[in-house]
DNA sequence: TTTTTAAAAATTGTATACAGTTTTGCGCTC
DNA sequence: GAGCGCAAAACTGTATACAATTTTTAAAAA
């Protein structure tokens, strides 16, 4: 087989344009520096990112998909506004299904997986010393994700992550600032527990961490102060 | 308020193009009229459905999203193939999510929610009545995704939808022809139990029902005839 | 001043045109 | 006749152009 054939893979395969795009926005939605509610303009977003409105539009429906963004006909692309009742959902769902992934994840655990979800943690301690909070969060979630990609369930991994996005536009939407800390060291007992394969406690840590998220959440029935007039008035 | 502002409402509103494709698409396959593998080019649907390739995309790419189809680059994209393991994690997920489901729906449903449902089952029964096995394996999904409607937790019922879409697609793939009888009377059981706000009982019959449906499924390794030789040797 | 109405501007939905990749088909060489 | 190679055709990815809807703006009437 002639060398010459094989393709520089090198500085970039091909651009997947849209991909990119969705990406792009993801993390500025996980990251919140875009904030829940805020108009996406799709001629702002193909300038900002020099590519045509036909990506942008690509990505913002797959954003559509899992729940990022709202799209209304004829009116554009919002950043989502998790309701309370979704909010209430999204955890529940959560406690339903991240325990489960995480006893599995336990059971099937490598030497590099741990790594990997040390090297994860220490990310997120990097991050908000810091005080890129932002960042933070983005990779608290991830962290929940690698666990589910190690639990080596693609489908139940596929809910999950679509949950934890979510989860971030909830945060930002009913954080109470009152419950600083967030979770110091359940991560870290977390990978412990996945790391001595113990199933049992690791599945027993992910629930007690997510009811702890859960509760750090403001989820009383409130009409909190919507972010325009015309956002409360549409 | 001027009556003459008020557009009529008849006929057609507006014509959501995208999502009747979408719809069109999803219920030809859910009725097994296109099978798994086959190609779906974009001219050529856009000529059946009389619409540009810009809609036939998006439909697609919703389809995508669905994991009802299968966009390869460059190269198309093509009904959905879910492998064997596809098609455990599938059900496992089902066998997790439902029971909650059914348990929920017993808590909260309505009369009318109770006749909605016995009028689902009349078609199915109606559908196998005629041999239109297609339309009446899209019913007994919908069938389904109408009990998570009644639970009324949006969340969990879209991961439903989604999971039911794909057993359809499992269903092409691995139903053995064996295992005739499709849960005569499955259906009917579990809407009385759901009617007598029974959940334990809803929950268990689900969970049974679903089994008894993984285990009417050939899951054994094998390489079952593909559909041309070009699936095989892609 | 407030409300109503209409026209213009801006934005999204759809169609078409162009560019890049993959597949196909034919001719050539061995 | 089998295998290789290149060109053409087919198809997808992206950009642009046009149509339809919504929002804004401003003027006119109450």
């Amino acid at each position: 087989m002639d060398p010459a054939i094989i393709k520089t893979p090198s500085a970039r395969p091909a651009q997947p344009l849209a991909e990119d795009v969705t990406r792009a926005l993801t993390l500025a939605i996980h990251e919140h520096r875009i904030k829940p509610g805020m108009k996406l303009g799709e001629d702002e977003l193909a300038d900002i990112y020099g590519v045509s409105r036909t990506v942008v539009r690509s990505a913002l429906h797959a954003l559509a998909h899992l729940q990022l963004v709202d799209i209304q006909r004829n009116r554009g692309a919002f950043v989502a506004q998790p309701t309370l009742r979704d909010a209430r959902e999204v955890f529940e769902a959560r406690e339903l299904l991240e325990p489960r992934i995480a006893r599995m994840a336990a059971a099937k655990a490598t030497a590099e997986d741990i790594a990997l979800l040390q090297q994860h943690i220490h990310d997120e301690h990097a991050a908000l010393a810091e005080a890129d909070h932002g960042r933070a969060l983005h990779l608290s979630g991830q962290f929940h994700i690698e666990i589910a990609r190690i639990a080596d369930q693609q489908t139940i991994a596929a809910f999950v992550e679509s949950l934890i996005s979510r989860s971030s536009l909830i945060i930002a939407l009913y954080w109470r600032r009152e419950s600083a800390l967030c979770e110091k060291h359940a991560h870290h007992e977390l990978v412990q527990a996945i790391a001595d394969g113990n199933g049992d406690k690791a599945a027993d840590l992910m629930r007690s961490h997510l009811v702890d998220l859960h509760s750090a959440l403001d989820l009383r029935e409130q009409d909190e102060a919507p972010r325009s007039l015309k956002d409360a008035l549409l």
